[in-house]
DNA sequence: CGCTTGCCTGGAGTGCACTCCAACTCTCTA
DNA sequence: TAGAGAGTTGGAGTGCACTCCAGGCAAGCG
């Protein structure tokens, strides 16, 4: 739930900063590490709505606060979510997003163990990577069914 | 909607018969062409209830009764729930589902739009299985990153 | 013939992931 | 300093895709 993107990027949560290389798909507004609720919906793509629950759930920890109790997201903050948001993307259930959250909180010891949620649904996405492939294929003979079915029926 | 798999595959739905090569995942219990709910839900993997569900919805024409008004599945029907998996697996709308649906039950006048439904899909597909590589990425590093940490904590 | 097991129906219920509401309050710009 | 507009909360509502229930009927076996 970390940075994995940018030239900011970090290293697994809560270890020293690692490089890292992913393009950020639509860039940040400005460097100021200081974002309103309606930028950071503007940039990830997730509603307010989404971001406040986010919160509420625990997949995101406690966002930095303005005096009349605002949210202010840091750039961290827009690391997470962007890594929340590619986990979210390959169909990981909220649940376990929300477990990986609380082994980040709970510190460097759970490195293991996050390693393992990880890698667990590194295979997943294999798998259904695997299984898109084969629905492509067909896709692909059944489209071509058609068009032949088309240039058929047109010869009559 | 049709079938797609097996030796005994058609071309699109209500064209004349085409080859096809896609393996059956599970075996078909057996080659009688009349199965009931329960083997086709042990075969497909779609609880009984979802069966129904489907039926119900006009995502299957219906199926054939017994006397009695049990449900007697065709080798036809078999295939048409193959490919309403593919689609399904593909993350496919329901709602989408039973468009193509519709379009097949009024006849061969309607392959053109079929064929775009599913060149749509084909492209949500591939950028799906973009999506997800570019998330492996991600994952790879991160898993990495944990990798490398512990095998520093360790040294220490 | 009776019994168990499977299947029938319409409609209600579930779980997930948001999404919206009401009734405010805060911040910024003019 | 006033007003617009963006942000705040807890809780209720939504949409999707199932999933289950109650109460009853059917089929195959001993």
């Amino acid at each position: 739930m970390t940075a994995v993107q940018a030239g900011n990027g970090h290293g697994p949560d809560g270890a020293t900063a690692l490089p890292c290389t992913q393009p950020r798909p639509r860039p940040r507004p400005a460097d100021r590490d200081r974002y309103t609720i309606g930028e950071v919906s503007e940039h990830t793509g997730l509603s307010a709505h989404t971001l406040r629950w986010y919160e509420r759930i625990g997949l995101m920890p406690h966002v930095d606060r303005s005096h009349g109790g605002r949210r202010h997201y840091s750039d961290r903050d827009l690391d997470r979510l962007d890594f929340v948001g590619k986990l979210r993307l390959t169909g990981m259930p909220v649940a376990d997003m929300v477990r990986y959250a609380e082994l980040v909180r709970e510190g460097e010891h759970t490195f293991a163990e996050r390693q393992d949620l990880l890698r667990a649904h590194r295979e997943n996405v294999r798998s259904r990577i695997a299984e898109l492939r084969t629905t492509l294929a067909v896709l692909d003979f059944k489209i071509d069914s058609y068009a032949d079915a088309r240039r058929a029926s047109e010869r009559n």
